[in-house]
DNA sequence: TTGTATGCGTTATCAT
DNA sequence: ATGATAACGCATACAA
């Protein structure tokens, strides 16, 4: 059933049935309700392939994502798969576990090889990227909650993001004057020297500078993102080293990790040892006890992410940088001061 | 950039070039070198549009998911995504967010619109499956974790599930040996009469009636597979009715709103009050305390969808109905029997 | 207001 | 082994 089908049922030519469902105003009202109801009784559809190929247009936005196993990546892709249908697109959902630097590489071939008209990428490490990668590319691209971005170059992309480095310091200053001077920080891995965990890395060291205290690189894990291997790490740190006394983790998704474990080593969470997460989940208000966060607005960075590049993409909008604002929530596992 | 461009640039006519790109053999070696030369140098991709228009071919699989937020889809779709990927195919993600028994047009809209090859639904209602169903879509379609299909009628698609039933009784079970009479149940929403709620419902019925026990209606509580929502609705409970000494939640994002909530009404978590879950997410393992649950196979069900699919669409297997098992993990929530 | 004809970039058939 | 050309289904410039 193409579109010629269509037009002999109706009698009538292909280009008025090309005309009523691109909903062209130059159609007598009679033939327009003529077509549309042979259109409805065939149920046809047109092929989109064809239509893309004439037009040159897809309709598919793309997303990049680097890390979907994280909840916190896939709620806002929920997000944003919601606006995406809503007008009238396609999302193409990419994956994407490459290393470090090479995320703008598959972002290109992600671009060519789909024909997107927009991508948002999730994650992921864009120090690399420059005029020339810019220039290659041709669609609006926004960045959000990536890992890192060239700082030098920040023309011809969107790029939305939190003040990692302050919400770090402002977490653990919050520790420090509690009076917390033995603190460990839980990040995803430490021997990536940029991006997102080195500026969480640099609030907390910043912190412990302002308060005369010699950071310990013994108090610095890697949980890789995931709860069983932060509890373990966890666990190892609480054997060796008696005196912590408050654990930062940056992500919740770990933090669950460091409060099991502090409970296995038979402290009590926010008594003995105070815990601060990272992202504003679910889990950290519903833990046992609750447990401190910095909660990270996912919900307008989502809609901010879709919405400029849906913008962009009609050029309602120049590209924008946007830093938004986070929130320290205190909460139990925060409760003990130690003067 | 097109193939006749890259036709001239060979020096070559273009069928040569689609030959070499699409690997037949009647190519000389030194032109299908020189023609992957030329493409090489120029950065040349083929416009899929055209070839799908050509072969009526879209390499487009789709994966129609019932609820994003729910965390233990999102994992599926991160395993599922991956094998998509690898498999030479394109993800096409879309949410569903429609009422109960209208699932299956989504289906056939979805597939129609996007030319797909074949579908995984996760979740949904498709009780009302038919032939006259089958035979319109025409597309293999395997239903995953779903909550409901046509008992009556299984040819022409596959299904992918777990014994809710049995899952639910062995849990009530579990609860009922331990000496617990007042036993209360958060499902999803109790007014969806059937599917996967209305099974587990049905597991934990039948689990009292062997036991001789009545079922309490103000018992059964509707969580929406939402933490806040449970915790409040649970809260409820635990003022009106002193008795309560276990509860058994349908999904572990819904045990750790009630977990919350015993914790915030007095109680002790295994000690005044049992609690189990369902699913096995990491969170019932690291909760305080860690919180039993009935862990699903989600790896084992992700990679046999796909798999399933993909067989299916190359002809290498028939439709199959599988059930997976389950397996009830106790652990310190249910610590304590009475008496 | 409507119909005819052309071309979008491929693949495949048919020559050569 | 290779090249010319006809389709695939659609949108649109142009003609009427």
């Amino acid at each position: 059933m193409n579109i010629k089908d269509i037009a002999k049922l109706a009698g009538v030519g292909v280009s008025t049935v090309s005309r009523v469902l691109n909903n062209h105003p130059d159609v007598k009202a009679s033939t327009r309700e003529k077509v549309l109801k042979i259109v409805e009784e065939s149920n046809y559809i047109p092929n989109s392939s064809a239509r893309i190929l004439k037009q040159n247009n897809t309709k598919n936005i793309g997303i990049l994502v680097k890390g979907m196993f994280n909840p916190f990546f896939s709620e806002m892709v929920n997000t944003i798969g919601c606006k995406i249908n809503e007008s009238g697109y396609t999302m193409i959902l990419k994956q994407s576990y490459i290393e470090d630097y090479k995320d703008i590489d598959v972002l290109k071939a992600f671009i060519n090889d789909k024909r997107l008209q927009g991508v948002i990428c999730l994650g992921g490490n864009f120090i690399d990227i420059n005029e020339q990668y810019i220039k290659d590319i041709e669609v609006p691209i926004v960045l959000t909650s990536v890992n890192n971005y060239n700082e030098e170059f920040t023309d011809g992309y969107s790029c939305i993001s939190i003040d990692n480095r302050k919400a770090a310091y402002e977490a653990t200053e919050f520790l420090l004057k509690n009076g917390h001077e033995n603190i460990a920080l839980m990040v995803a891995d430490s021997y990536s020297k940029e991006g997102l965990n080195e500026r969480r890395l640099d609030g907390f060291k910043q912190a412990l500078k302002k308060y005369n205290i010699e950071f310990d690189e013994c108090n610095l894990l890697e949980g890789h993102y995931r709860s069983d291997i932060s509890y373990t790490k966890t666990k190892e740190l609480l054997q060796r080293y008696e005196n912590i006394t408050a654990i930062f983790a940056t992500s919740d998704i770990m933090a669950i990790g460091c409060a099991k474990a502090i409970v296995d080593s038979g402290k009590e969470i926010g008594k003995n040892i105070c815990l601060i997460g990272f992202d504003g989940m679910d889990i950290s208000e519903f833990y046992n006890p609750p447990i401190s966060t910095i909660k990270q607005p996912k919900e307008l960075m989502s809609n901010s992410s879709i919405e400029l590049l849906l913008d962009l993409m009609n050029n309602k909008s120049e590209h924008k940088h946007i830093v938004l604002d986070t929130e320290l929530i205190v909460r139990e596992s925060c409760k003990i001061r130690i003067k």
